[in-house]
DNA sequence: TACGCTGTGTGCGTTACCGCACACAGCCGC
DNA sequence: GCGGCTGTGTGCGGTAACGCACACAGCGTA
């Protein structure tokens, strides 16, 4: 955990040629996330970007009856707010911070300014944004075919991979809520992996004590979402100042 | 059903400004695509994309165990093969012809030129994109939520929208791995539309009888994916060729 | 006419998840 | 210490969808 995030600790940001960074230097401002805040909400005109350093945003639709379900999660290795560039300027669904932590912020029209001198940026985001469609995706199929207990370890997988360390902040009621399920059904599905010493569980703290395992016990569907995103987004060139 | 489709059937063709059209034109090859046809293979690379004009595309992600969901639909509202332009260059979904028909067909290089120059294809085609994310997220969270009667209900009207006329050539077997069910369980749900007067069935041949009725039992899903979709790409200046 | 293939209907028992109710445990503030 | 709140564990009946088996119907072909 670092006392001041850079924004090289972002993928994106890191993979950004250094003249482009440097034409957004001036304009990005670090932003705390606190667990919960809300980024936009479902309809929302955006006017920022978002670029997590070491927070998690979840990407959350809701429906009419209030019940939900996670679309893709966004860590370091993305953005939030792809309608942006994408020319809609909002979307049906809501951004919610997942983990709390950091995020450096870029007025809309500085990306969208970036983006129109059709450079590197464009590719970059137009492949990150490939990428967060297979999760979507896969997520879709995953709802569709595999239990509870398969997606927790593939929901635990994918937020772990976005955290420095292996503990997270996190009730069973949210993961319930992001996964689109019952709150017991969680608690059982925890329940099984406390069991088998893959993880430890105490009123909102998970610390993940066997990864393998937990990889293991998953469905594909994570290691097809990171394999394509590894393909689309080859580890950047990072800086030796990035953590 | 016109004898011979117009480029103008599709409505991304039909929205591009006369000279992006005009550029492209010599490079678009009429093709049949008969039901079944396969266009592309999870991680093929591209070769070409396709605009389809009275035929509809599905976009089809199998499991390792064969199992199969439907993440997207794409007809003459939008083109096959979005990973050329993201970057990608491929995707792990299939693409598979669910309604026979016929689309343009336009080699890969020539979208990227276009594409790359910057012009309304680009702004176009980002815009359909995000549309087309719109209806896969939707597809998450309807397959979490919803019944197979209601989920059956979204997937007619979706064909309808991309179709000419009332009856679509579709076996049960085909939904339920469209739907990623059980072929019985289509069975139930189609039972039930026969007898309330809905639909009319017989060995593949489904006559949509009652649409309105269709739009009351299905989910929310159908509306807010066609609300955003029609928010995202307004009913283009149809050319007075257009059918 | 008989046969076979494909598509549809139906009836089981089984399973995964839901909805609800409630018990209890950790933790904070008074 | 006490009470209250939040988070977790558990049990129960209900239900939607599953897997499997099989009957039957339409239709083309021998």
């Amino acid at each position: 955990m670092l006392d001041v995030p850079k924004p090289q600790q972002n993928h994106l940001l890191a993979a950004l040629p250094a003249q482009s960074l440097e034409r957004l230097l001036p304009y990005l401002e670090l932003i705390p996330l606190p667990l919960g805040e809300v980024l936009y909400e479902s309809g929302d005109i955006l006017h920022h970007v978002y670029f997590p350093t070491d927070s998690i945003v979840s990407l959350l639709y809701v429906m009419e009856d209030g019940a939900s379900a996670e679309i893709s999660v966004v860590g370091n290795e993305g953005l939030i707010g792809i309608a942006v560039f994408m020319g809609g300027e909002s979307t049906p669904s809501r951004a919610i911070v997942q983990s709390a932590g950091h995020a450096y912020r870029l007025p809309c029209q500085r990306l969208k300014d970036e983006f129109n001198r059709h450079g590197e940026m464009l590719q970059l985001m137009l492949r990150y944004t490939q990428a967060l469609i297979t999760q979507m995706a896969q997520t879709a199929v995953c709802n569709r075919h595999h239990s509870i207990d398969q997606q927790l370890c593939r929901w635990l997988l994918l937020s772990l991979d976005r955290l420095q360390d292996n503990q997270l902040t996190m009730t069973q009621e949210l993961i319930a809520n992001m996964l689109g399920v019952r709150r017991e059904g969680v608690t059982d599905a925890a329940g099984k992996l406390q069991r088998l010493g893959v993880i430890e569980y105490s009123r909102g703290h998970i610390t993940v004590l066997d990864r393998a395992a937990l990889e293991q016990l998953s469905c594909e569907c994570y290691a097809v979402v990171k394999k394509e995103t590894d393909r689309l987004l080859p580890s950047e060139p990072l800086p030796p100042t990035d953590e």
